[in-house]
DNA sequence: ACCTGAACACCGTTCAAGT
DNA sequence: ACCTGAACACCGTTCAAGT
């Protein structure tokens, strides 16, 4: 199986700044020209660099977009996990439609990048870390069910492994069918529902 | 824009024959080695022609996974067409729960094409197959929604949409996280009351 | 009418040579 | 310690030449 991980750590302030405009590079890229356009080339000679100091650093195009995609799931993950975090201990609908918006929302603030991301992140070897962050927002919206005062779950793990299948995978293809601001915000408004209805469905 | 139509139709019984090849060696490679191993000479080789033949019937190699990929959905909204035609004047609840099964079901028949073809369909640029799909799957169960005896929707359109998104979506991160069986089945009950409990949350 | 395959352009990756 | 860029392997696509 090959590294996928970065080569080596900047030892020096020089390298450190060679890192950063690489990586830099690869977003602006991305953001432009979109992964079909993405070439070791074009990312080198904007970050102002030759292609071999590229690989100085990344053992290969691959993990230029994958230290990306890291970056911006991590940043969805956490506003997640906050979120979770502060509403342990409410009832079961704040609880849930605090985790539906949150969610959304995370996604919505750069929507140009979500869009740009989920392209990138199939093209691309990517399922390890999308379900990584999977499982991390599992893990925070289950243990946010789990304290609901007014719900009790026969089989929580599964039940919310439901819903949150269900919101990650309804807002891609929100986002991959190209919606308005309007039509996002109408989905947001029907997730709260719909989340909110079958998560009552199945407490106990 | 790019053509992205196949190049000419076969004339002769020789030429037929050929395309067939063609198109049955793009289905072998992308099963058997995935969309990242797919090469135009590849599937000459396995079709048993030239890499110029193949070009004189597929404009470039994306005509030829888009074939595949137009077949596939073709398959699964014609089996969710059918199905929504047969439930037109049901109750709510048992159009709800046919729609789900149907779907999840023809999506799960032969899931290994499922997840071959999840993984290239995002590669390439197939989002206007996907979307017209999508678009054929919303109709017929707006159409199915709207015929219910039991339910009137304000805004059907947007329900169903909603509806739809969930239940495309959530199918493909399960698909995607390598559901075994067990967990298919699970996550297909959990579904039906999903979609069921929202329906019904909307109902006026 | 259909097929061939060498040739071309382009891209990812490497590595000997530089500072 | 870090950087360069020519060189190599591989792939998509074309087109003059064949049957």
């Amino acid at each position: 199986l090959a590294d996928l991980s970065p080569r080596k750590s900047p030892r020096q302030a020089r390298s450190e700044a060679t890192v950063h405009a690489i990586f830099d590079a690869t977003i602006q890229v991305l953001l432009a020209q979109g992964i079909g356009r993405l070439t070791t080339t074009r990312v080198a000679e904007r970050a102002g660099v030759s292609v071999g100091t590229m690989y100085q650093y990344f053992p290969h195009k691959e993990a230029l977009v994958r230290a990306v995609i890291e970056r911006y799931l991590k940043q969805v993950v956490e506003a997640v996990e906050t979120c979770c975090a502060d509403m342990i201990g409410h009832p079961l609908v704040a609880a849930s439609n605090a985790l539906v918006s949150t969610y959304i929302e995370a996604k919505s603030t750069d929507a140009d990048a979500s869009r740009a991301l989920y392209a990138a992140s199939s093209e691309l070897e990517v399922a390890d870390l999308v379900s990584a962050a999977f499982r991390r927002l599992h893990s925070a919206a289950a243990r946010l069910f789990q304290a609901c005062p007014d719900a009790q779950f026969d089989d929580l793990e599964d039940v919310v492994f439901s819903v949150m299948a269900s919101l990650t995978g309804a807002t891609r293809v929100v986002f991959e069918s190209g919606a308005t601001p309007e039509m996002l915000a109408d989905f947001r408004k029907r997730m709260l529902l719909m989340c909110h209805s079958f998560l009552v469905s199945c407490r106990e």
